[in-house]
DNA sequence: GATATGATTTGACAATCATCAAATCAAAAG
DNA sequence: CTTTTGATTTGATGATTGTCAAATCATATC
């Protein structure tokens, strides 16, 4: 579920800067920045037809970045407030995942956590899917991405958490939150 | 010139907006900006072949999103200092052609506007078609982005340059700043 | 030298995208 | 109701882009 709305997060972000990034998008928007206009407008200054300007319209919208509204039969777009104000950093950054947003982001990974760890220790793999699922989501994010560890690093560092390290380890690998090739491991992005 | 100018800055503005609108790309930089990365490091975390990912490195230093740094044979990617803490607008508002700024831009223009205004006057059209060119470029900004005028409109405000309005609206026809269509003129837009 | 490691380029293929013509909608004015 | 004006949708087409395999480079290590 998280790992849904991660991927949501991402691809939302990256429709905005790909609604910018087009010449005559980012006119479109200097255009209407500059003053509220509406499609013909806009298709006249920039020699394209309407139905091109009615997709691009739509994506800029479909990004965030504009809102229409409805006058006669015109539909006058307009900049959408605040977006424009923001640094590019917090449009480029993605939520760290860390325990503590997790838990607040989402109610029953949080009661299953709390379920399952106790003074920071796992007391029971969980047999359901879905919490298992919660469970090595939240194991996962002990080991760095971009880093090779070996099999001995791995249990050392799964067994802070259960004695059942070979287990962990194969639960991992099965669901794509880390990999193995030739005895080493590495953490795979939750995205994709 | 400033026309080929103004559009080459258009496109480098959206290449970089361009280079962070896909997911994969956007995630490369999250992952850069934690700390600095090689090449084979990303492809491994995105299940990526280390072509693709460096023809996503390409994409993201040519917009000035990362710098690379030789390092033993790896070559090291990190964030470009500065570029994340520019607020969105700055990076998407394009200069204002105002006369001042074109002034400053272009020593050239400067002195063939100098040369031809006087009191806010035109004293004569130029024969020469670079010089021409500048003359209708200043005139053209009389007129509003996405506003229709008629004839009897154009000619009022040429009027207040020069007393031959006629070869003027042809001129600004003829060099695409202006359209005409059944009486009806209106400004196209500098880039395309 | 030979080998190993990571980077880049080239070429190919599939997927996505920009553009427009034609058809359809929707609101307003005659 | 018909006409007009602008918006949107639907295909269709050509251009651009993402992905990878294979080949080539470059640097370091043996």
């Amino acid at each position: 579920m998280s790992e849904s709305m991660a991927e949501r997060d991402l691809d939302k972000r990256a429709r905005l800067f790909k609604a910018l990034g087009h010449p005559a998008r980012l006119l479109m928007v200097n255009l209407i920045a500059a003053k509220p206009r509406h499609g013909e407008e806009l298709a006249m200054i920039l020699r394209l037809k309407p139905a091109t300007i009615s997709h691009h319209l739509g994506q800029l919208t479909a990004a965030g970045l504009l809102q229409a509204r409805k006058d006669q039969y015109y539909q006058i777009y307009s900049l959408a407030p605040g977006v424009l104000e923001r640094p590019l950093q917090e449009l480029v950054a993605l939520p760290q995942p860390d325990l503590t947003a997790t838990v607040e982001e989402d109610a029953y990974k949080a009661k299953v956590l709390r379920t399952f760890f106790k003074r920071g220790r796992l007391m029971q793999i969980p047999a359901q899917l879905k919490k298992r699922q919660v469970i090595l989501e939240r194991l996962v994010q002990e080991f760095e991405l971009g880093r090779q560890y070996s099999e001995a690093e791995v249990n050392h560092i799964l067994l802070d958490f259960h004695e059942d390290v070979a287990a962990l380890r194969r639960y991992l690998v099965e669901t794509k939150l880390m990999q193995r090739e030739r005895g080493i491991y590495w953490r795979l992005a939750p995205a994709d």
